[in-house]
DNA sequence: AATAAGGACACTT
DNA sequence: AAGTGTCCTTATT
């Protein structure tokens, strides 16, 4: 009930966005056309090569607990309920993902499957619309990681494609940390005439991005390069490092906060909370089937010498502390 | 039983 | 040679 309310809210969220938008793009509303069940050509023609040939690999045995991660709650589902809570109060998302991957009902399954189907054909469009963006711009999919030239160009962009007033200049000074934290008020006492579009668009956007981390986190790596010029610190063609990866599973704790989570960031002190699962991303990214956390634990302690990761003062059983942290 | 620390060596880049 | 990945022994929780 409560996981079928999440995909709901979600999905009328997405949608009532997506008509907003629709109607400022001065086109035919392609929504009031599409079919809710599952279409599975309209999904293959909206979700580019290179996400299909993912999805391929998440059903593959080796990511199977991933499926079975995002099976409950999309990141989309869960920030949606974020922005806006519905039918459910304030809760944790985490723990109700939790809660309902244990017992699902049949007709909660097939309800799930379909509505999930939606989901991605939705997401498969904003994704192609990010990806067009992001070579054209020659910038990163991630808004947080955007600089403020990175966040000018999305204005223009955006500006430009939806006809919008041009607004640019009140954001001038914002990074995309920035950005993303601003709320639609903010937006608009920066913007008046467009601030809510824009706010709208980049919540799509986020929303599209933060899909694509959950559903791709094992394989997002893989091809972005051809696919994003611009890639960040963990897509730039050099191989990743553990702690690196490490960092980057501590970004996304909508993801993987039930796996490694920040015990204080500031001092960079984290904790793995489900060492196999940890393990099992790794080896995944790295292509190592056999890994686990002796040998991933192995590998963050030849950090100590290097002055990367260290225990902590008070030494805890899966907690680990960067030396430098950001 | 897990986790922690580190030595030793293999492997990949 | 760097950065693990693999395997192992020993100690600790």
């Amino acid at each position: 009930q409560g996981k079928a309310g999440f995909g709901v809210a979600a999905l009328s969220l997405t949608f009532d966005s997506l008509i907003l938008l629709e109607r400022n793009r001065c086109s035919v509303d392609p929504w009031d056309t599409v079919d809710i069940k599952p279409n599975i050509e309209v999904l293959e023609r909206g979700v580019p090569s290179f996400y299909l040939s993912c999805y391929d690999m998440l059903l593959t045995e080796e990511a199977a607990c991933l499926v079975k991660v995002s099976d409950g709650s999309s990141a989309l589902a869960v920030h949606m309920n974020r922005m806006e809570s519905r039918e459910e109060p304030e809760q944790c998302p985490v723990i109700d993902s939790q809660e309902n991957g244990l017992s699902p009902g049949l007709e909660g399954q097939m309800e799930d499957r379909s509505l999930e189907q939606v989901q991605s054909m939705v997401v498969g469009e904003v994704l192609k619309d990010i990806e067009t963006a992001c070579k054209l711009l020659n910038i990163t999919p991630d808004p947080t990681e955007w600089n403020t030239g990175n966040v000018q160009k999305w204005m223009l962009w955006t500006e430009h494609l939806y006809r919008l007033p041009h607004a640019g200049k009140a954001f001038q000074e914002l990074t995309g940390k920035d950005l993303c934290a601003m709320s639609e008020e903010e937006f608009r006492q920066r913007s008046p005439l467009c601030g809510d579009t824009l706010h709208a668009h980049l919540d799509i956007w986020k929303s599209g991005i933060w899909y694509l981390f959950e559903k791709m986190s094992v394989c997002f790596c893989i091809g972005s390069e051809e696919l994003w010029s611009e890639a960040d610190s963990s897509c730039s063609g050099q191989p990743i490092h553990l702690w690196q990866f490490l960092r980057e599973l501590l970004l996304k704790p909508h993801n993987y906060g039930r796996s490694i989570r920040w015990l204080n960031k500031e001092k960079g002190i984290f904790k793995i909370e489900d060492s196999a699962h940890v393990a099992k991303l790794w080896g995944l990214r790295k292509n190592r089937p056999a890994m686990n956390y002796d040998k991933l634990s192995r590998s963050i302690r030849q950090y100590y010498k290097k002055g990367i990761i260290r225990k902590p003062d008070v030494s805890q059983r899966l907690v680990y502390q960067f030396v430098h942290p950001v």
